[in-house]
DNA sequence: CTTGTTACTGAACGAGCGTTCATATATAAT
DNA sequence: ATTATATATGAACGCTCGTTCAGTAACAAG
């Protein structure tokens, strides 16, 4: 392919839409907007572009998101065969509610056993639709804090992912505020 | 506000775009054009949408991603001050090279000390720009492992997280095909 | 050189675009 | 009731849109 996407990808990104076709010739080069619209045809075949019904540009399944390859330590799927794999967003796969979802900073060691660290970032779900067994974030005697939700004897108490934490039965009201969905780490470079 | 930027979203998710105002006047029930306009400038003063150089409307920053609350376990930020925050796309945050990263799934436990689990998904990207202490998709005497980059006179070696598993001394060549730039787990419901 | 193919140009079309303005309706305040 | 304020309507403007079509330039094959 003389063309690729990456140009049309920054465009998208900077601009927060796609382009019409006059700025996509302009974007590669073309002085007819005609160039423009083989060239989006070309993408379209590759499922990097769609038209809707409307004729507009809009992103295909390969423009966005990231590939989901295989499983590291079981058979690593080589990287030649990469095309057209299945594609997903971050943002789509761990949100379901958007406006009551919210990231919080991990700070201390006391879920370390439950693979969670200080830095990492929590995506939580303010929600009172929780179970037995989630990690959720609660306050507890006017205190906040991240821990499993357990239940002995009919009564919600929390427990630490570390030994050294002791379990926390609620003296007063047990209040769940969120529930953590899922997680991110980011790694940061080392120099 | 009696309009919300629900069906918004949602035309935006369906769609791959941002309405023009005539279908945003369908989409909120208006019979004229310029009703959209005014709700759109409304959406505009709360930054949900902008209004790009075309006049084209484009999502704003309070449109997409999820908010960085604060910090749970040394003060939790009250939920109530929870508007106008930092907003962040997680697809934006974790993927820098798009092209050259790829999500793969964890199985075993090579790494749980660094708390990766089993069934977590890392964020790799495939580059020679490695460091030792990176962790590292590497391919080793015909093996595939995800595991920390050690050196030791001048050699490299790979070296788990996990007591069980012994340090990797390469025979052959070792190969670093990618290395491990993001974390992500999804907690599934229980139920 | 001729022929066919592909890539690009440039002009044209009707349609829908964003925007403005004047007007009508509804809501609230006095 | 009267006024004021916000909200919705509908027509109109010039402009750019997506799309089509005919024509030119580049280039390879025979």
């Amino acid at each position: 392919m003389k063309y690729t996407k990456e140009k049309l990808v920054s465009f998208f990104k900077s601009n927060g839409r796609m382009p019409s076709y006059s700025e996509l010739a302009k974007l590669y080069g073309f002085k007819s907007k005609n160039s423009a619209y083989s060239l989006a045809s070309n993408f379209i075949d590759q499922d990097i572009l769609r038209r809707d019904s409307k004729g507009f540009l809009i992103p295909g399944e390969q423009f966005n998101g990231i590939q989901i390859l295989g499983t590291v330590q079981a058979g690593f799927p080589a990287f030649a065969s990469e095309e057209k794999g299945e594609h997903l967003s971050l943002d789509e796969w761990l949100v379901n509610e958007h406006d009551a979802t919210y990231l919080l900073r991990v700070s201390g060691d006391s879920m370390i056993d439950a693979g969670i660290l200080e830095g990492d970032y929590v995506v939580v779900e303010r929600t009172q639709d929780f179970s037995v067994g989630d990690i959720v974030i609660a306050e507890v005697d006017d205190e906040w804090t991240m821990k499993y939700l357990r239940i002995k004897n009919n009564k919600y108490y929390l427990e630490a992912a570390n030994n050294e934490y002791p379990d926390i039965y609620p003296k007063g009201e047990l209040k769940i505020h969120a529930v953590v969905r899922s997680l991110v780490r980011k790694y940061e470079k080392n120099k």
